[in-house]
DNA sequence: CATCCACTGGAAGATATGGCGA
DNA sequence: TCGCCATATCTTCCAGTGGATG
């Protein structure tokens, strides 16, 4: 027997191409949206002033490798013209939610020293994230945008994280003409969600939007050869793919979101898998099978509804603790009006003063949003009316809430479900 | 058919928290 | 320490909805 953590690949050659962040030596299946997305950078080349570009379609459509991809063309082709002085500065706004946040972190990744902007070291210290009035965070980029000089290119993947405080989007391009600066300003904007584009302020849509570009999400023949063009190289042999494995991750990402990210994910998870029955002795063939895939797709859904159920604040798991009690009571479906009721006693157990009804109404949503409960709304009898049921095993929400409170609290309600049957 | 009812969810304001510079 | 700032969370208020009611 070889050691516990033995380097012999089984299956998997390189890992690491079937993450979303490897960068393929070209994108296929995306002929359409390059074209239109080199046409709009073209005029940086000649040293005019960029387009703003703004892209958008759902995770995992191509967006943010397209961008890269073209971006280090640009910035090769430039090197080529003494009159153009290109830099990019790239940030992920994905944990930004505010212009506010988003205007202190481009000062600050500016600054970082080990960012390669093509010119000097701006030399200044950084700055902390709160504290600051917004106006002076924004007059200390555009001092450090003057001084960068040449064309600031800024890329901000994931935009719509901002919500509706889109100052920023406002700011940003029109700071030429308002500050007189030299420096020829674009803004690359990349936002996974649809609404975000119509929900921007209209004087912001005017601007950046010049050059709309939208990826749509990829059908399931699409992601198979994207799957393929990946596989090919990330496995030690394709043969060790049943040949269902990869339509079927295909497909489940296809029905589900129509994301490469989605797919890829979920053939690595398959090929874990079956290393692991490998490992195990539980398998003798070196294959990722088609039950690997199924089993993966159920393992990635569950993980997902933990994670959800964690970044919950106390009163949300209260509500949701809520929800468990009337369901191990067979009361589920409930209404609002019932959750709510049952709520304020269990609030009152542990310690805490119960939410006002309408925003525990916002902690159902926000449950429902993150897939943990069903919703379904009802027309009959007078009025409107809501009903919450859980949408994932009571064992496994009971499981994660013993962690944020204690078990002993817990375990009645986990007593009342095994009673009824339904654990 | 007009009015009422019971509920939903948007909007705005209040409160709590935590970091900043002086 | 204080006053200032941003933000998350929560409360208050209220308009809208659509079947029920008389």
């Amino acid at each position: 027997m070889g050691t516990r953590f033995s380097r012999e690949p089984l299956i998997i050659e390189d890992k690491d191409i079937l993450r979303d962040n490897w960068q393929p030596e070209e994108l296929i299946e995306r002929e359409e949206e390059l074209d239109m997305y080199t046409s709009a950078l073209t005029p940086i080349v000649r040293g005019w002033q960029p387009n703003n570009i703004f892209l958008y379609g759902v995770t995992g459509s191509g967006k943010t490798v397209a961008t890269r991809q073209l971006i280090t063309e640009l910035l090769d082709e430039c090197k080529n013209y003494d009159d153009v002085n290109l830099n990019v500065v790239d940030m992920n706004c994905k944990s930004l939610n505010s212009s506010y946040q988003v205007a202190v972190n481009l000062v600050n990744e500016m600054r970082d020293p080990s960012y390669q902007l093509t010119t000097l070291d701006l030399d200044k210290p950084q700055i902390s994230e709160t504290g600051h009035p917004q106006q002076q965070v924004f007059d200390e980029l555009y001092d450090d945008i003057e001084t960068v000089g040449g064309t600031v290119l800024f890329v901000l993947d994931e935009i719509d994280n901002i919500g509706t405080s889109d100052d920023i989007l406002y700011e940003l391009p029109r700071a030429k003409s308002t500050y007189n600066l030299d420096a020829k300003i674009g803004v690359i904007g990349i936002s996974n969600d649809f609404k975000f584009r119509d929900n921007l302020s209209p004087k912001v849509k005017d601007t950046l939007c010049e050059e709309e570009i939208m990826f749509s999400p990829y059908n399931a023949n699409e992601l198979q050869q994207i799957l393929r063009q990946r596989a090919q190289k990330a496995f030690i042999d394709e043969k060790y793919l049943e040949q269902e494995v990869i339509p079927l991750c295909a497909a489940f990402a296809a029905q589900d979101s129509g994301s490469a990210r989605q797919a890829l994910r979920l053939l690595r998870k398959s090929a874990d898998i079956a290393e692991d029955k490998l490992r195990k002795d539980k398998r003798s063939e070196r294959m990722v099978t088609e039950t690997d895939v199924r089993e993966g797709e159920i393992d990635i859904h569950r993980q997902q509804v933990i994670e959800g159920i964690d970044s919950l604040t106390k009163h949300g798991h209260l509500v949701l603790l809520t929800v468990c009690e009337l369901a191990s009571e067979q009361k589920t479906p409930s209404r609002t009006k019932e959750i709510h009721r049952r709520y304020k006693s269990v609030a009152n157990d542990f310690g805490a003063k119960p939410l006002k009804r309408r925003r525990v109404h916002d902690h159902l949503s926000d449950l429902e949003l993150h897939g943990v409960l069903e919703k379904r709304s009802t027309t009959a009898g007078r009025g409107n009316y809501n009903q919450y049921e859980l949408d994932v095993q009571i064992s496994s929400v009971l499981e994660v809430l013993e962690d944020r409170f204690d078990e002993d609290s817990i375990s009645p309600v986990r007593a009342k479900a095994q009673m009824h049957d339904i654990i």
